[in-house]
DNA sequence: CCTTGACTTGGAGTCGACTCCAGGTGTTAC
DNA sequence: GTAACACCTGGAGTCGACTCCAAGTCAAGG
């Protein structure tokens, strides 16, 4: 698969692709005989996992530093495994206060409805007070 | 209150708390006469809440212009009810492409449990056989 | 053969959100 | 009165994460 079709399958920008192997974040692509990038089953993967957690907010360099180790095999499956666990707990840090946010906005959005509602209710009437005038 | 205690007491730095006033996102503070800041009641909230916004992503554009409108008075209640709900959607989104992240995290912290179990199976077994062989 | 279009590279530019700095003023402690 | 310290300002610098660009290569169609 070439880079553009991977491009379109993940929607994430050729350019990114790019900088994201150049950078270490997945391993390289093989090329080609004529040198261009051929994106294997395996290659889809690893994209597909850097972009589940990048979306999630894990930095970038916490994440070559993971798929460097993988790269050297079992021997380091310990630090890999605490360092996802690390991040697993930072993410969910993360989720709470979003969620504290949330239910912040929630409620301030509850609050303008009814602040909404009462002004609606204010133009009506002065509609029908407009009216009476007429 | 000076700028260092509300620092303090957000967790947040004199340079951001500055620029933050600066850019808008929160509305001038009175100064006291010899021109230092000095954060009354209201100006804490607003602290607390542009802390809170952030502290889930919101970006500090969106925020600008939710905090202007609240200056402007009633008259742009709609509009700010609308800005809040969509930043809410976006935010519901986000924690839920998050939430597919942690489950995938749990998952591969799981099978790691299980592969560093194994391994060290292994070197029992193996510490087993050296001890055999000694 | 020549153009078109998808690909390549290395390097530079951009963007959001701070963060730092230099040079100045005000307040307090000795 | 001077040293130490908290504060002020405008502007520059940094950082993470892309994003864009120029100049070049390669394959296919007319």
């Amino acid at each position: 698969m070439k880079i553009a079709e991977a491009s379109e399958r993940f929607g994430i920008s050729l350019d990114t692709l790019r900088y994201y192997e150049r950078i270490g974040l997945i391993r390289p692509v093989n090329r080609n005989e004529s040198g261009m990038r051929d994106y294997k089953e395996l290659d889809l993967r690893w994209v597909d996992f850097i972009k589940c957690m990048r979306s999630a907010g894990l930095p970038i360099e916490v994440l070559i530093e993971y798929v460097g180790l993988v790269q050297q095999g079992d021997r380091m499956i310990e630090t890999r495994k605490e360092i996802l666990k690390e991040q697993r707990e930072l993410l969910a840090a993360r989720m709470q206060e979003m969620q504290k946010t949330l239910d912040i906005l929630d409620h301030k959005i509850e609050v303008y409805e009814n602040a909404v509602l009462k002004k609606e209710k204010a133009i009506v009437q002065s509609e029908d007070q407009a009216l009476e005038i007429i």
